[in-house]
DNA sequence: AGGTTAGTACTACCAAGGTAGTCGATCGTC
DNA sequence: GACGATCGACTACCTTGGTAGTACTAACCT
């Protein structure tokens, strides 16, 4: 099963393939080097669990190991979003959005452009549009 | 620091507590029979887990133990969702709501919801201080 | 060719969540 | 007073993320 559930180390490595394509160990050790300092050898072993659970693959130049991404950004965001939906909120996104809105702040502006986006999806609505086919609303029953 | 980070069944285990108060892991093991079918030794090994991390506290009865939540279910949602906007969306709450309207359902009267409750944080704003008018109740019983 | 280097593999550890068995003290009962 | 049922304590194991040292090997440099 693609368990596309990262944590914070993968996530900062995963986004590197993502922004540089494909990369090797040692490319993508550097490119983290600023903000975690770590062993070459710890980015390596990373990749190497991350291929095991079916985040990247590798393919070989010479002996180098160049790994390239097997998941999207936007896939693994919207399956951690809906995990965390689903533990806290029961599944429901309305839910969340409704929590962020009361405890987290979001300033005036975005708030604007919160409602903006929300009159759009609304008008998509109206206009009978799928607004987007996305996966075939799986039953929360629990 | 006070890490309110807890797992599902830790969650599951919360609920509990929080829904009904004071319970030994007798008790608490009973209630979640029916979704997690766990042993008893399960659930109080998880309770002395949870108490060494301080989201828990007991006191004694006799020889039981009974278990009251430290923690707060705002409190514990809250941290839970900062964090994943954080390694998510770089800490920012406005994101994760976009992404939240992008990618997965909310239907039209989810987001008629969602509009009044943004029209009424603006106008807070506006008023510069408190007001929540109708909270939607976050309706998760079963 | 021989030595240095780069780069992967292998191995090991720690912490935390999750799962559960066994032990020991105690309580109620015969 | 012995006896089984309770219930918490202790212990152990598995998994996964995170971290890194050591070993091996192939390429490169002189």
């Amino acid at each position: 099963m693609g368990q596309e559930h990262l944590g914070k180390l993968q996530l900062a490595i995963m986004r590197v393939l993502w922004s540089q394509g494909e990369s090797t160990a040692a490319e993508v050790q550097q490119a983290l080097e600023p903000t975690h300092g770590l062993a070459p050898t710890t980015i390596a072993t990373m990749l190497k669990k991350m291929e095991a659970k079916g985040v990247v693959e590798h393919r070989t130049d010479g002996r180098r190991f160049v790994y390239r991404p097997r998941v999207t950004e936007q896939g693994v965001t919207r399956t951690m979003v809906a995990d965390l939906a689903e533990t806290l909120f029961d599944g429901s996104a309305a839910a969340l959005v409704s929590h962020l809105l009361d405890v987290h702040d979001v300033d005036a502006q975005e708030l604007a452009q919160l409602k903006a986006r929300i009159e759009a999806a609304e008008r998509a609505r109206a206009d009978g549009k799928p607004a987007r086919p996305n996966k075939p609303s799986k039953e929360r029953a629990r």
